[in-house]
DNA sequence: CTGAAAGCGCTTACAG
DNA sequence: CTGAAAGCGCTTACAG
């Protein structure tokens, strides 16, 4: 049983095609109430529902935009995702979110597919290849924004942490409870992620700020599976640190199985700072100290400006780097 | 500047929009060499891409299909659908994703967001309200599938965690602990979602069924806001129970607040298994007694028979309800 | 106030 | 081996 179109509507309301059309997009500027209620009921008697692909290829607009996160398995991803879900309802926007799985591959994929699909515009948070995708965007005025890193070198807006401002929350903290060797360690370095890179920037001039010198030993960045190991050699040091920083929240959860399965007391033997809001850091034993993004209003800002950028269909204007603060909550693990 | 279509691509190859299209969908079966070539490289020249929506329209297919879960913050919904997508990706089949955030009016707006967008099949985590579109799909015979609930007296393929069977996991290793009184509380039963029924019901069973009589007081469904309050009320009690089953992880983190909050000892003061492994399971303090379900191979399956049915145009068949056994995993909450 | 016609960018029989 | 033509289901100037 085929679904009804517009044609078989306007056949059983007894007027042409257009002014099926003309109804449902509300243009009501010279319809005739009898017309109206003609339509109206012959929609509801055949079920029918506009066709939004069709709709969609003739206005060249998808009214739907994509969503790549780098890696959905970070707390801030989920986050910022919801606030762009949020705010695309309220406008009648639909998203489509995309997982690149920290695999540049698959984030060519994503967005070869977005494109393809027609999405009006794109917020990313991008592993840090495929430029030449993201060039031909800018040159096309495609509506693209990142958020949470960047590229060095191509001009898109980007809505980002003040990452070296969170390191120093962290470091002062640690400073001022009286810690003086501190280590830091974060997940891979090497596509050049911002956030990790700049984290890592912001914590060693926040120590030399203090008048300590960072030491080679004490900061890290590797892949998940190295982080266990790498705790374990740097806690088998002379001088061990007696603080560590985590760049985020998988680094986190990692030093924490090391810690639980070593029978590492925190703060006592190790205290402990990350960035991301973890869900049970208010639960854990000992609650635990976190530095937490806004990643709503991240989200909010990011899809205001991409959603402007649609509406004047152009993605160029003065290209902006937007910083937020972190917040630091103390809790019990430092 | 506009992206070229695939005329620009028939023009400046030379041949017909009929041979460019032959070739994109790799019908080469009579094509010359030179033509391909031609083709080949006119599209690498102007950086053409196909349109996906003109092409959906056409075939009056999408490669799409619709995902709907009840509310995202389960972890097994996260689960499940890192499965889906898995499997879609495989297939070359997209999905996209809708968080109905337990609210059946945003259900009923995501259902026909997905229809108008003409998405070639659904698989939903129902609410448990809207039946009227559910029954119409039946109707239509439009490729759906049930995953986490369902829906009583409609005929739709549902793929189901064993709930009794998992409360009686719970129940019974209580029981061996040496537990009596024995509590169960779990989210809101308002629209009879299927698993909080299911447990419940499998709850009372197993008690009954080794000779525990199964306590008003000590079974709940409420609301998340709610569950501290009972579990004060429940906990005062003269005979209060000294072991409880949580329903779902969001259960189950409520508790965990209330316990942390008020000082009590887990296991000691009070023993805890919920359904659905959490992430801190493992480096909680004490590690948490759970029972996982096999989200991913639900989600596998699941997607399997809908794209099954997308393929062979048809959302009939015998319709059946698919169960799948938790799994126990005893650490030290018990 | 409403309709006929063209066109969005594809695919697909069909003809040659 | 390749092209002309019709059509998917809409929207939108334009005519009357």
């Amino acid at each position: 049983m085929k679904r009804p179109t517009m044609a078989d509507v306007a056949q059983h309301a007894k007027v042409s095609k257009s002014t099926v059309s003309q109804y449902l997009n509300k243009r009501f500027d010279y319809m005739g109430e009898e017309t109206k209620k003609r339509i109206e009921e012959s929609i509801s008697e055949l079920g029918y529902q506009a066709n939004f692909i069709a709709r969609s290829l003739k206005q060249r607009r998808t009214f739907t935009i994509g969503v790549i996160v780098a890696n959905i398995l970070h707390a801030f991803s989920t986050q910022v995702i919801r606030a762009i879900e949020d705010v695309c309802n309220e406008k009648d926007m639909h998203v489509i979110v995309c997982n690149a799985d920290d695999d540049p591959k698959k984030e060519r994929k994503y967005i070869d597919m977005l494109r393809a699909k027609q999405v009006d515009g794109l917020i990313v948070f991008p592993t840090g290849e495929n430029e030449d995708l993201y060039e031909g965007m800018i040159e096309e005025k495609y509506p693209l924004v990142f958020l949470d890193r960047m590229i060095e070198g191509l001009s898109v807006d980007a809505f980002l942490l003040d990452n070296e401002d969170a390191a120093k929350l962290a470091v002062e903290h640690f400073i001022d409870k009286g810690h003086q060797r501190i280590g830091m360690i974060t997940t891979s370095l090497l596509r050049n992620v911002t956030p990790r890179v700049e984290r890592i920037e912001g914590f060693k001039k926040a120590l030399i700020n203090r008048g300590i010198k960072p030491s080679q030993k004490y900061v890290k960045g590797l892949e998940i599976q190295e982080i266990k190991n790498e705790l374990s050699v740097m806690l088998s040091l002379k001088k061990p640190p007696t603080a560590i920083f985590a760049g985020n929240d998988m680094t986190l959860m990692e030093i924490l199985y090391f810690t639980k399965e070593n029978g590492i007391k925190i703060p006592d033997d190790l205290a402990l700072v990350s960035v991301d809001d973890v869900s049970f850091a208010n639960i854990f034993s000992p609650p635990l100290t976190t530095i937490s993004q806004p990643a709503f209003e991240m989200g909010e800002k990011a899809t205001n400006l991409l959603l402007n950028k649609v509406e004047k269909e152009q993605g160029e204007g003065n290209v902006q780097v937007y910083r937020f603060n972190g917040k630091l909550i103390p809790r019990s693990s430092t």
